[in-house]
RNA sequence: UGGGGGAUAGUUUAGCGGUAAAACUCCCGGCUCUGACCCGGGCAUCCUUGGUUCGAAUCCAGGUCCCCCAGCCA
């Protein structure tokens, strides 16, 4: 079977983030770990998050600790409670488990607010009437400091008057924010007076219209992980200049305990774009047709393709953790599905693009009963039943007319194996009034019934194949890298790079009747094509098949070399 | 000409002062009733220049290149 497990493994390899923990621990700074996986639902869960989701319910994990799951959703205009669905279904299906610690940043809007008054009684926070504009204007460039805003200085009573009627509605959007004010000159522009809280009169998907001004990450993130008593708040590179604004609210603020903020870098895949704004684009735009698109890189579109949870976390363990820019090779996460998939996948017979073969000596009528076993390596799969017969067909790949140097398959006069059958020479070649090859007429070896030759003669390929007989018509659909530069949008727009023949609907392949009731969403292998598994659009007399993952071609490689 | 980061094989990662390791890719070969799997073998002046040291990918100093930051996004 399948590797179905949703229990993950906790082979994790060694990063400098388990190291700061694991030092942590050892010197007494924090007596236990409690982690956080902290998406925003404004879209579905990708690779990227799998690396975030494996690191931070690894560790916990690893070292006995918790990990949480929480919202950030503190920007209503762009979430959705289908994404909230979404993403827990794609963190449970990954095999990890938050128990009872699911939580919202939303949930501590109150407390949020609270403290934010605090920051305004202490003089450290003040209403600012700039207009968006204006206060981009003040805020200085990347080399030259910015100016205080002309409402800096506020007095107390006054801020915190408006900052009240802020949240009692009486202002329009975007007509005030509430700012920190820390240094309009520091070089680190998150410094700069960040803002706080914004007038948003929106709904939110969870608090409804309880709010007309909602925190910004920097003021809700930090302090979500204290009052949750995050030990350590891991997030990716890019959050690195955020950090000392993370410390000074913690530091000014009465919160119920001190997290710590660690960056390591974000996931890049050749072939692959993983903005949530390109893959949002992807989907509105039509081309793909949903988030779970098997040739989307997210969670929901690598299962649907097949993928085994198992794969997508031997992948991301395959990659580690680090602090280096980096783009892992696309062909490194083909390899951690094969590799999962190969143990444990059985194996079945299908022609993606049958090519007839007569078998002029075999009995007309005649059909009768083969072995197939279900996996080569592991006898307790056991085997099933095949039919065989006078007609079959092979794949339009293992035929050529002129064969090249070292192509071991059918052409006029050569021998091969039909897997689990018999051998079969090719005697003649039927075309069509254009030339083209319809069919073949071959004759057997009787005495060659199993795959082996009485007189011990070899062959040099074993084709698969499926009988006239009872073979069931299925579609199948080959993918290939949505994209065809291994660095989408490096010149220009991204989706301008989109490979136009990123799938390929095969819809006269013909598969073994064993297929027909395979349960969806699990991976099979086609023997020498690849790992498929069934497609949810899959019916009943209507199969369709993804191809997961290619098998390692090296015939591809060598009649590519010529 | 601001601040913050990063540089180890084609790609990711390990290495934490003792003479470069693993996975993937690629190449060569073996095995084979999947040209799969599996098994051999090959592929690195550790960004650079100096310094410290018996000894440096590891420590120090200078340089170079790359990435992030000027949302009332996260």
């Amino acid at each position: 079977m399948v590797d179905t497990e949703t229990t993950a493994t906790t082979d994790a390899p060694r990063n400098f983030i388990r190291d700061i923990v694991q030092d942590d621990l050892e010197a007494g700074r924090a007596r236990g770990v409690v982690t956080r996986f902290p998406p925003e639902p404004n879209g579905f869960l990708h690779l990227g998050h799998a690396k975030s989701i494996c690191l931070n319910f690894g560790i916990a994990k690893e070292f006995g600790g918790r990990c949480h799951l929480r919202f950030d959703d503190t920007n209503p205009v762009k979430e959705e409670q289908l994404f909230i669905d979404s993403i827990q279904a794609d963190v449970r299906w990954l095999g990890f488990d938050w128990g009872e610690h699911l939580y919202y940043a939303s949930d501590y809007f109150e407390q949020l607010y609270e403290w934010a008054e605090h920051l305004v009684r202490t003089g450290n926070a003040y209403v600012d009437d700039t207009p968006a504009d204006g206060m981009r204007a003040q805020r200085g460039t990347l080399t030259e400091p910015g100016q205080n805003s002309p409402f800096r200085y506020r007095p107390v009573e006054e801020n915190l008057d408006l900052f009240r009627r802020m949240r009692a509605g009486e202002f329009p959007n975007g007509t005030r924010v509430l700012r920190a004010r820390i240094d309009m000159a520091s070089g680190n522009m998150n410094l700069r007076d960040p803002v706080l809280y914004r007038i948003l009169h929106a709904p939110h998907p969870r608090t409804g219209d309880a709010w007309s001004i909602y925190p910004t990450y920097d003021f809700a993130h930090g302090q979500s992980d204290a009052i949750e008593h995050i030990t350590h708040s891991v997030c990716t590179l890019e959050f690195e200049d955020h950090r000392p604004l993370y410390d000074w609210l913690i530091e000014h603020l009465p919160v119920p305990s001190r997290p710590r903020q660690y960056e390591f870098a974000r996931l890049n895949v050749t072939y692959t774009i993983l903005s949530k704004r390109h893959l949002t684009r992807l989907v509105t735009e039509g081309h793909v047709t949903g988030w779970d698109d098997p040739r989307m890189p997210t969670i929901a579109g690598i299962r649907r393709r097949g993928v085994p949870a198992a794969a997508l976390r031997e992948f991301v363990s395959r990659v580690g953790v680090a602090r280096a820019y980096s783009t892992v090779d696309v062909a490194m996460f083909e390899s951690a599905i094969r590799d999962t998939l190969n143990p444990s996948a059985p194996r079945r017979m299908a022609v993606l693009r049958p090519l007839k073969l007569i078998i002029d000596n075999y009995p007309e009528g005649q059909t009768e009963t083969l072995d197939a076993r279900n996996h080569p390596d592991n006898p307790e799969a056991g085997s099933r039943p095949v039919t065989f017969g006078r007609e079959i067909y092979v794949e339009q790949d293992d035929f050529m007319e002129v064969p090249p140097k070292k192509f071991y398959r059918l052409s006029p006069g050569k021998e091969v194996r039909l897997r689990y059958g018999y051998f079969v020479t090719c005697r003649e070649v039927v075309k069509d009034a254009d030339g083209q090859v319809v069919a073949l007429r071959c004759s057997y070896d009787p005495g060659s019934k199993g795959g082996n030759a009485p007189d011990g003669r070899k062959v040099q390929a074993t084709l698969h194949w499926v009988a006239a007989a009872d073979a069931v018509p299925a579609e199948i659909r080959l993918y290939a890298h949505l994209f065809n530069r291994p660095d989408p949008g490096a010149e220009g727009d991204a989706l301008a790079d989109i490979n136009p023949e990123s799938l390929e609907v095969l819809t006269g392949a013909l598969v073994e009747p064993a297929l027909a009731d395979a349960p969806v969403g699990e991976a099979v292998q086609f023997e020498r094509t690849g790992y498929f598994a069934i497609d949810p659009d899959s019916r009943p007399g209507r199969l369709v098949f993804n191809r997961t993952v290619g098998l390692r071609d090296t015939w591809a490689k060598v009649s590519a070399k010529g």
